[in-house]
DNA sequence: CCGGATCCTCTGCGATACTG
DNA sequence: CAGTATCGCAGAGGATCCGG
């Protein structure tokens, strides 16, 4: 596959841990903008360099906007989706879709073990 | 993410390197069932090793079928998609046109550079 | 509060050689 | 032909500390 190829480009970024889970902690506020404690709080085990280093990344996809407010302590930092991230999510429903037609034996995502997949 | 939510388990194996150039090369082929030193060869750069790992997890995961025919030499071993797998290429596609529509700016796999896209 | 800098571990993957 | 066995490294990511 060339490295040009939209699929290479597209799982460069979204086959890295914790990108998926980042990006639909931002779905679920919709609109809303999610300041980066927020995030970190979701999603138990992710280092600070991590959380920066994918929110950076998904910056330069243009997945995700930053705003940063450091008028006054404590600095605000938040973020939230783009269009091309809303639309992202789409692919993401997909593979869940996919995951729990074929894979049903577990019916993951419909049972109480799955609450947080409300997307 | 709890780890028995299908979109986890999804990416779990389809992050993995060379996992979809494989996939696409089955899907290539259609119905036909095409043999590991095919695939390989379609496939610079893999090595056997690599490549027997992923045709096994994707064995594990149900997206293809394998075929072995002992009965005279040389061997033949081959692999084909099943229907869950066909229908995951879906996914792929809906990649590949979120990349194409997003990051449109290099045109690739609509340029001469990348006809082994055809799919 | 946000996130950069360091260090360190761990494993995915490549290279190569070998077998039924 | 269709893989397995062994070795080694680079790079991803975790832990921790620090600085604006």
């Amino acid at each position: 596959m060339d490295k040009k190829c939209p699929v290479y480009a597209v799982m460069n970024f979204m086959g890295k841990r914790w990108t998926i889970l980042i990006l639909l902690e931002l779905y679920k506020g919709k609109s809303a903008w999610k300041r980066y404690s927020e995030v970190k709080k979701k999603l138990p085990g992710i280092t600070p360099k991590v959380l920066s280093m994918r929110l950076k990344e998904l910056q330069k996809e243009k997945l995700i906007l930053h705003k940063i407010d450091a008028s006054d302590f404590p600095i605000k930092s938040t973020y939230s989706l783009t269009k091309s991230g809303e639309e992202f999510i789409k692919i993401v429903k997909a593979i869940k879709h996919w995951g729990l037609y074929w894979k049903v034996k577990s019916g993951a995502c419909e049972s109480t073990n799955c609450k947080k997949c409300e997307f």
